[in-house]
DNA sequence: CCAGGTCGTGAAACCGATAACATTCCCTAA
DNA sequence: TTAGGGAATGTTATCGGTTTCACGACCTGG
């Protein structure tokens, strides 16, 4: 690598004082045309660029947000990042991505770590779904000293910080509504792991809606599927081997698109016909929805929108001192073809 | 915000230099155990710890390294970017992801951001396959004199720079052959942009593939096809219907897995049984090859190694200053049922 | 008893920029 | 003629660390 030009290097060739080299940078219109011509012409020979590292430490800031997630190979997180990535962008910021894994709750290690790199703000999404209550606010609290915060979940509760909510009362309504006016009664949900506030919260959301509309909260219709393919072929197979053919739903709502896959899967291994033995309706709207056979009706949660409003929101607390924010983005239900809409009303 | 607390702090405070906390900090053994305990306790009161920024400045490095790719979403980027990330994080080091979009030529700016953010190495993938080859190598060779650079890159023209290549032999040879194996000898292509050196070589490699197995390189067998889904299903429509059906292909090879999966849909939409009437191959064997229906036999060109060993490359050059280095990670092909394996040998 | 070494610590330079403040120069109006 | 003002540029402190080097205290062996 060859020696690293600075700004004295810049000054000193140029005569001038380093002062001058950054009003030429910053086009600060208080220096003459003959200066800013020999100058630029320095910086352009030398191909110079001044560093980040030492803008960072001067001005107290580093124009990152970091944005905290198990990870992004996950297509939800994925669009997540992607969205806000081109938000920050937006407004001349970047993005660090931390993954935690497994890990759900938000370790010391990590905020420790987003500390340290003084990012400008925070953005946890799905990190800390299964985070102790208590723990999660004392971690946020201390963050919160040091920049703004900001999560996408599935709280009701707010936390002491910039609070973007799924709306997971649509979530489960639009599914259970849609597939009850499909003529639909015995409904059953394969969702996530318990541990998780989200699903946990996604299944009492689903026995609510049930129980609303009058219709069968059978226990058996509830099992904990995980959250990927292999998981939903699984947990298919599992409740509906554990009823005798008379109690099977007739049609499942799954926790995501990635379960509905499984699910589907492990049905057509079964012989069923889909959707006509049984409907499906996933979550996250994915882009393969389209291209299921049949294809799959599915909930949008728009998170994209969450994560745009997140950083932006992010980016005004910098400046302004409001700490706590609140706001949800209504789901919505992508009718495809796997929910038998286009059968028609039927009895069952 | 609260006041930030630096060393300077601490050190007075402490009653000590701001060389000791920093001996502290780095558990230097050269600090009596008096001194320790003093300043750790204040150091912990304050819950300190050092600035990136300072540390970044004064260190000369950054420990970060650039990924330079079209856009995370796309499933294939996505992989890379998970491996390098972990790749990284498991040497001390972190990935700052930039995303190109469609604009596939490496620009100026771009290059001026990586140089600005004195990146500890940068890995370039996809976002210059369709760049001119002499632009291309200006640039590499101008941030090669800031950062190690790698590529993962189709090109088997060695670039300046830590070139891991794509296995584009095999890409082409496996599929044909094991569709010839089954008995196919009228195969199409439908792949990518021809704007795209990747695609193009890809197209290349296949026809010289053909030839050499003595099968039939009717152009009509190869069209551009893009890299999503929508663009698969067009494309399928327009070879087939441009074309006798007695002349219609008994196989499809695809650019990608998306590009299958919009082939099926468009072909079950015509009527086709899959596998019998069409023999699907597609390639990067994605997540979702095992869920679709039939499942899809692809090609994995293992982008996940490709990014452990650019990343491990990068971080070796480090040090040394070798510049130039290649490698080929060889593509193995999964067998499922969309190329109709199962079915055994037949004659069309 | 003293030269020489080790250990713990501090002073100060340095990393590469920015920005507040100071200075110089020149022009204009009283 | 000169005070005053503005434009162009320089000086210097500062951001928050790390690191080199020097120094004093204490110990040890000749």
């Amino acid at each position: 690598m060859s020696k690293k030009v600075t700004i004295y290097d810049i000054a000193r060739e140029a005569g001038v004082s380093t002062a001058t080299v950054t009003r030429v940078f910053r086009h600060d219109p208080h220096v003459s045309e003959a200066t800013r011509v020999k100058v630029q012409q320095i910086i352009d020979a030398h191909d110079y660029t001044p560093s980040l590292s030492a803008q960072n430490l001067e001005g107290g800031r580093t124009r990152t947000l970091a944005l905290v997630l198990p990870v992004v190979s996950n297509l939800y997180f994925n669009r997540i990042f992607d969205a806000a990535y081109w938000e920050a962008e937006k407004n001349g910021c970047s993005v660090r991505l931390f993954q935690t894994m497994e890990n759900q709750a938000i370790s010391p290690e990590i905020v420790n770590e987003l500390i340290r790199c003084r990012m400008d703000g925070v953005l946890f999404a799905g990190s800390i779904w299964s985070a102790d209550r208590d723990d999660l606010n004392v971690a946020l609290e201390r963050l919160g000293k040091y920049m703004p915060v900001a999560t996408i979940c599935p709280d009701d509760v707010s936390l002491e910080c910039i609070c973007i909510q799924s709306d997971l009362v649509n979530c489960s309504r639009l599914p259970i509504r849609h597939l009850h006016t499909l003529g639909h009664r015995r409904i059953a949900f394969l969702g996530g792991s318990m541990h998780s506030r989200d699903t946990s919260r996604r299944g009492v959301g689903f026995l609510e809606q049930l129980r609303l509309m009058d219709l069968p909260d059978d226990p058996a219709y509830h099992v904990d599927a995980g959250y990927d393919m292999e998981s939903g072929e699984r947990a298919v197979l599992r409740m509906l081997s554990g009823l005798d053919r008379s109690r099977w739903p007739s049609a499942i709502v799954t926790f995501n698109d990635l379960v509905a896959l499984g699910v589907m899967k492990q049905l057509k291994k079964m012989g069923l016909k889909l959707p006509d033995d049984m409907a499906i309706i996933g979550c996250d709207n994915q882009f393969f929805c389209a291209y299921t056979d049949p294809s799959l009706t599915s909930v949008d949660l728009h998170p994209e929108e969450m994560a745009r409003s997140a950083v932006r929101e992010l980016l005004l607390a910098r400046e302004s001192s409001s700490r706590s924010f609140a706001m949800v983005r209504e789901a919505t239900l992508v009718v495809r073809e796997s929910c038998g809409a286009q059968l028609g009303f039927r009895k069952l």
